[in-house]
DNA sequence: CCATTTATGTAGTGATCGATGCAGAATAGC
DNA sequence: GCTATTCTGCATCGATCACTACATAAATGG
């Protein structure tokens, strides 16, 4: 899964993995089937096991900007591997495949992305719901704010960002929630 | 060019680009020398030809914020192909390279995209230098968090997002710089 | 109009891609 | 211990990869 997460789909072939991994090509087909079918599995794999990583602290925050500034700190921490020794950037975010054929693989990672896209729109909205963010706030453009520049992070980690940048731009990210937030109660 | 922009660079065979160009192989190769120069010579055309796109507003502008600010907005609408019917993304930041041999590529790459901080960050500098910002103010920082919202916008469009949206980001992205400019003359 | 140079199209290079057939090894059931 | 079944290593499949040798076509120069 690491070389996946590493080198991403097209770069990653499947001799590459069976010397990785040990196993000889007939076991891994008779397992997964279809590179594109191990790789789901991989991508499923790697979000059961490090999805705590970036939602744990999201999800347990009382208060939507304490959830939002855990989710964009933690994103920070996990994509430049600082808490274990893991691959730099976000496996979802940067393993793009080219358009030619792979189109369920394609639409399975583009769900996996709109999944993250939907938590943050949700516990905005249930901030909302609960008085602590204004009727008028704009949701979806602030989620998509948040997505954006946690997929910028995951770019900036594959080209070498270490941790103390990425946690600057959340920083500034917050203020930028801080300045939207005032002006939408204002 | 719009091949390897669209599809990035493994996953366009040499077949597919003498198919769209209309010449034989042997020209191509007589031409470029290899697939990694080609590659790199796109690149070069890309950045010569679209450049006044992203950048054109951000160096006529009379204050730094205008010229951030043109630099967010412009860049989402030149993701978008708003004007011209350009493929959705950021060729110099989407078109990653598995990290196996092209190392002279990968390397080129990151150079382009180093330069695109290295310009936001002297307009920073050029700022403080004026008394426009406050010498405290982060200029490394907000470079790098304008550098990575920048490029999660690519990653965005390249999902199908449309310009509105990307503009939305960008307001929000202002709003940060708003805030950290507060912050720094406070 | 011919000779020489330049450009291109065709066919094919070895290498590697994802994926399989097959035969022997390991395991299970009794 | 013997059969039946599952599993795995090896060789290989056709397709395609980036790339090139070669022969022909176009262009140039006198």
């Amino acid at each position: 899964m690491r070389l996946f997460w590493i080198k991403g789909y097209e770069a990653t072939s499947i001799s590459d993995l069976t010397e990785v991994m040990g196993v000889g090509t007939t076991s891994l087909y008779a397992a997964f089937g279809s590179k594109d079918e191990l790789y789901a599995e991989a991508l499923r794999h790697y979000a059961a096991n490090y999805e705590h990583l970036v939602w744990g602290r999201f999800r347990e925050a009382t208060t939507v900007r304490e959830a939002v500034k855990a989710y964009l700190h933690d994103s920070a921490a996990a994509m430049t591997g600082s808490d274990c020794d893991l691959p730099h950037g976000c496996m979802a975010t940067l393993g793009t495949v080219g358009s030619d054929g792979h189109t369920k693989l394609a639409g399975f990672m583009r769900s996996t992305r709109a999944v993250a896209f939907d938590v943050i729109v949700s516990r905005l909205a249930r901030a909302v719901e609960e008085g602590e963010l204004p009727p008028a706030f704009g949701i979806a453009k602030v989620g998509r704010f948040i997505q954006t520049v946690q997929s910028g992070m995951a770019i900036r980690a594959r080209d070498g960002a270490e941790r103390a940048e990425l946690q600057g731009v959340a920083e500034i990210a917050m203020a930028g929630w801080d300045g939207f937030v005032a002006s939408a109660e204002g």
